[in-house]
DNA sequence: TGACATCGATTACAAATGTAATCTATTGTG
DNA sequence: CACAATAGATTACATTTGTAATCGATGTCA
């Protein structure tokens, strides 16, 4: 499979809300995710176990409830689901795949103004 | 799992040859691959036949010969695995994306000149 | 021509993943 | 206090994926 970190598509949707409100009940995540993804509570459960078991989440006891929260980066996450995707889709080179998102992707005046910006103190490859 | 073209990482590795060399056969794939990832050729005949069952490969025989090619297009496995990479990891924002690609990737010059224009062109959106 | 080497097809099997049901302990409530 | 609702833990099971071994037809070489 490759390293550590290794979140699947349905973890991923469990991870993001925890990211977003850690702390956060069982519940919570089941409120926001069982309805859209029509998963019953079970499974969202099912989910916290196992992200726990894979040493993303920890929980702890404040008095009755438990408390989930992510004890893995977001960035970090992200960083290499973004390896795996490029080195998967474009054979690990970004420029392509900067190229096919700009393309493919709306953007608002403010983002296309941003990324200009970024790319204007883009520390530039030898 | 979501619409067709459920592409598996392993998949996609075999994909980037064909689509790269196509028509081609199955040992000049396993030349391409085995090697550098460890895969026996029983491998990566697996990986041939479940594309093919995925109907995202095809073969005709010439002569003696099999010869597999791609019957679906790497640009719409492109953009469904992007899609699926943005929905994911960020939400279903290329903005994020981007930033973070540009951010954490070497580019060249002359790329990021590239993306400079693109941007430049770039329809708004409203 | 007979034994061996190949190639594609079929079968195998464990781990990961999607998706739950059930079991158990705790808690709120009449 | 008894009992139902709840929360988390455990168990379940089919599908997908990684990773092959084996089988059967064919072609090859001595």
């Amino acid at each position: 499979m490759s390293e550590a970190l290794a979140i699947s598509e349905a973890e991923w949707q469990v991870m993001n809300v925890v990211w977003r409100d850690q702390p956060v009940e069982a519940q919570h995540v089941i409120d926001q995710l069982a309805e859209p993804n029509g998963w019953s509570s079970a499974t969202i459960k099912t989910m916290l176990h196992r992200l726990i078991k894979k040493k993303v989440l920890v929980f702890d006891q404040e008095g009755k409830r438990y408390l989930y929260r992510a004890c893995v980066k977001r960035s970090d996450c992200v960083r290499q689901a973004s390896r795996s995707f490029l080195d998967r889709v474009f054979g690990g080179s970004a420029a392509p795949a900067l190229m096919h998102l700009v393309k493919t992707s709306k953007l608002t005046s403010e983002e296309v103004d941003q990324l200009r910006r970024l790319l204007d103190h883009k520390e530039v490859k030898s």
